[in-house]
DNA sequence: GGGCGGAAATGAACGCCGTTCAATAGCGCG
DNA sequence: CGCGCTATTGAACGGCGTTCATTTCCGCCC
């Protein structure tokens, strides 16, 4: 044993890397295991640690590869043609559509919880901003709000989507009637697009 | 050791259950481990079994627990006199600062997953249900949404205002503006319901 | 070519976990 | 008083994250 450079650094970065993220997308967050990487990886689980500092720090570089991949579907719908409106709606069925498509991935970005002791990392923080921003300028576009209320809406928004996909992946949603997520998305995206703009130009009459 | 009924069953299942919610509730569901609580209860981990059928079913009745005290003040907001819309965005407010008063035991009931090949009980879909169904009055009201519609706008509000206490409590809002949640659920249902009115009674003009 | 320094990888170890179950210890009854 | 019954134990199994002394091999220098 012990041999010396069968692969780089970097390349065993990536094979741990990528037989972690194979294990949760399929057996979830639950499945994953320092020892069952490594047997996927033909090393043993201490080499993980020669790699990564703990298990955490693996699970986190797979949900920053997880955000990547969720940004391109993203950012192709706010850059095709359409209303302001209609770019949102899009941007909000490419969240969902992606959650729906990689549940385990996209649930391990969101349910993974760190010791309350330690803080998130950067890398984290910047991709969800980045993905956050995306919906800005449509966003001020669709609704004329700017500083603060822009603030509110995206956050509220953003929220509220993500509130549906959490919901109805996890099954937590319990009506009688279960709506698509992409019909749920919709219906929130432009009603509260409409509430915002019928807020801004007040009481009942037109213009 | 072998103490005979030295507690009913009764009791060491109101016991136990009670260890439990202590350990959520100091530590996350992650600080909940069958030694744990038995050492809280001074008995040894097998007694558990004796009550449960194992730790998913200490945790789900748990749960049971905390949605049954949330229940109370979203109660209490519906049943207080206001229009249907501030009614709607009291439960919003009840729904949030629940979460916020005890947020592992809240997370509690949305984060904990059983293994795929088990469906959950219905004790807790009635429960989940039974909170739901508390907006549909108001709601109805506030919308004038009947049949389907009405379902739809339940499951997205409801989704809305859960994923603003989610995110917010994660942390995982990254936002320049971290907005306060009572302000950010107003915000959403507000709008919400005024883009469902305006839809309803529909271009431009007075009535 | 031979040997050596240093680094890569191992694998055993620690203390935790959920869960099971034969063995035991104490109570209630005859 | 002693027996049977059952509530409870505690040891055991396999798995977990993580650490680190030990081993194994590579590349370099002589």
């Amino acid at each position: 044993m012990a041999r010396r450079s069968d692969h780089s650094r970097e390349e065993l970065r990536d094979l741990i890397l990528g037989a972690a993220e194979q294990l949760i997308v399929d057996h979830g967050l639950g499945g994953l295991s320092a020892r069952a990487i490594a047997r996927r990886v033909g090393y043993t689980p201490g080499t993980i640690y020669l790699v990564f500092t703990n298990l955490d720090d693996v699970i986190l570089h797979v949900n920053a590869r997880t955000l990547d991949r969720l940004r391109v579907p993203m950012a192709a719908a706010v850059a095709e043609s359409g209303s302001s409106a209609e770019q949102l709606r899009r941007v909000a069925r490419a969240y969902a559509a992606f959650a729906q498509a990689q549940p385990n991935l996209w649930r391990a970005c969101f349910e993974h919880r760190l010791p309350d002791t330690v803080a998130g990392p950067d890398y984290i923080d910047t991709r969800i901003a980045g993905l956050v921003a995306l919906i800005m300028d449509p966003l001020a576009e669709a609704t004329g709000a700017t500083g603060a209320a822009l603030d509110t809406a995206a956050q509220a928004l953003w929220s509220g989507v993500h509130g549906i996909c959490m919901l109805t992946l996890t099954g937590k949603l319990h009506m009688v009637g279960g709506q698509a997520v992409a019909h749920l998305t919709d219906d929130l995206v432009s009603h509260y697009l409409a509430g915002v703009r019928a807020e801004a130009a007040p009481t009942g009459g037109a213009a």
